[in-house]
DNA sequence: TGGTAAGCGAGACGGTACGTCCAGTCTTTGT
DNA sequence: ACAAAGACTGGACGTACCGTCTCGCTTACCA
């Protein structure tokens, strides 16, 4: 970026400065400490019982530690997630030119994830948060969500009638599962996932 | 009930008492005060600082009398919820015969809901705790969302493929509003609930 | 109290009236309890280390029950203080006739206050909060020091040179003593104490 | 000193090394805005508010460079006020051979200096310092009190009655005062200063 | 119709967690 | 090697609520 200087102790220039940490000073070794702690505990008593206090005591690190990099257990437990499937992001949307097999194999991945109570609390945490916090729903949106739906609809494009909206075509396939997991309303198997993709693509295909 | 004699007032088993109030003496203002100022409460400032504390306070009522009568501020928030639809339960589905008007009918009404912060806030607060416990998405679900799911199921009973989930169908139909209006993804407007109806029934419409 | 009617649940009339707490409903078991957790913190590892928190925890009591009837540490090793003298308030100043004995016994006694480890870590609390909150200064002159001093004014009244301030005799008699034991200056022991009295006797005595 | 080599920077005993900073090093600047910092602070929110980490930003400074230099707030506050009064310590008593005008002028100036709040701060942040930590109150004691009252002592020195003890004779004429500035017992005026002089030399002239 | 027992308001209680501040140590980056 | 900067662990602060409890008061039911 040549000639764009870019200060990265102060950002504002105008407006208040606030007294933002230096992240270069940062230690990885509580960082992780803290995003492990935060998993474990989830894990072992969900998102109700987890709090900054506990995940302090656990990890072996200061409260401020954590007030420091995080605005509160919301952005840990995101943070936790992120860090957990890596930086490469989730596994990509193979494509085999056969829509409906791939579609079928996302669509039972996500089932599953959400089935197993083990892989199922850290979405359950988002969501209670997404639900709680404006801001934690945008950051949520643009940093988890929307990178995975983008992938989805990118394979649909052009694939399906000409005249549906892709973000809803999206959400025809993802929102009933996810429906049906907050609700409770049946059980979340490969079956139901197999059912979800029959259902959709018959809406969505051209003819 | 000859025979089993049930004393309302104790449940004596095996020398255990359970004191359980007696609804007949229940006071009626206290409930209705109760219920009124969560509402009050849940409109000025969201469910994350609603407080049993605080309903108290603003309904001029013991803290006890609450715990009396209901478990914590979820279920009180259920109540109030119930208690302001009134005991008829939603307005009835209309069933003009034509199956694609009666959608579009509550599909827009549920949408209408959702995009307004005043109504939405409360099933806000139900999602919430649904997600935060696992008792009371039973209730939730039976009490509330169940007559509501079933009512749609009913209407599409006979009208759709008969190769299909009728559950699933159904969901179909609601997962999708639910996830955006949650997530947050896009506008919940009446054209996105046509677009909705018209994608639900282009799958589920026989041929 | 004819006519004059005090309520003792909102003392202030103009202004804002400060929700005081029920002195009635007050817990004597968490109040002793409280007390006695402070001497023994305060005996054990001194002022400084004295925290509202321990006191909480080693009295088994919440911290709010602390704040709610003390405005801090300070005020509780007050309290705790004038509970172990007991209601009757110190023991009375002899009256044998002769001055100078009753003066030797009183300045005796508090010497061996002073130079008992033990004994004085209350006063040493007490001095240290004193120089620190005004309030709290003039609090602990007018419930504890007043009195103690007074008995001395009395006992010396019309027996000293009629020209002197009392005020000032008696702190010549108690000012000295205080001195020495904050700064360390010497030894306290009775020769001193004795010395003190022949002193001030030799400034304050008639001829 | 022959063969007694010692090593300034680091003194190995046994293994161990404890690092001592080399006062040749020492950045003067540093010194004295943290110095100046603390009076500061003192003047503006007193004791019970001053904290390293606010001398330490006021002055430009790292809290290390306090720590390094200086075992905590109490040691600066000390060093604050000697660097204040100057090198030359407290100005001379003059002795104009008249003891009770030479003994009127220090209780005044005394008397002055606790009466006035600026002033005053300082020995009271110093008096609160040495009632918490024992090691302190030697220090204190040491570099600042006793020069002040062995000069006292000097004066009184052959003038007075003698079987009086001097280090008596000496807290007789100051305790007075400390004590009525500390517990706030009455004004500190050149009336009244002049009344414990007044006193003390009744007790102390001979015969 | 007076006694008893419930619900009620009020709010103190033992606790847990909050988010902030500071102590005192450690680490990084100049200079 | 000292200094500035400031992140770190740890601990206490004073507050807010939790869910339980106890206190008088009012109110309904029963003897």
């Amino acid at each position: 970026m040549p000639g764009g200087c870019q200060d990265e102790t102060s950002r504002l220039v105008f407006g208040y400065a606030r007294a933002v940490p230096d992240p270069n000073r940062r230690s990885e070794r509580s960082r992780a400490a803290i995003l492990a702690a935060t998993l474990d505990l989830l894990h072992e008593s969900g998102y109700a019982d987890l709090t900054v206090e506990k995940i302090a005591a656990r990890a072996g690190v200061g409260k401020q530690t954590i007030y420091r990099w995080w605005s509160g257990r919301g952005a840990v437990v995101l943070d936790a997630l992120v860090d957990q499937i890596g930086p490469a992001g989730p596994p990509a949307l193979p494509d085999t030119g056969d829509l409906e097999a791939d579609l079928r194999l996302v669509v039972r991945a996500i089932v599953a994830e959400l089935a197993d109570p083990r892989l199922s609390v850290t979405t359950r945490a988002l969501t209670i948060e997404t639900l709680t916090s404006e801001t934690f729903a945008e950051t949520m949106r643009d940093r988890l969500l929307r990178p995975q739906l983008d992938t989805i609809k990118e394979r649909l494009r052009g694939r399906v009638r000409d005249d549906v909206d892709l973000d809803q075509a999206v959400e025809l396939l993802i929102g009933p599962m996810y429906h049906r997991w907050m609700m409770r309303t049946g059980p979340l198997t490969e079956a139901y996932a197999d059912g979800i993709v029959d259902l959709a693509l018959a809406a969505l295909r051209p003819h």
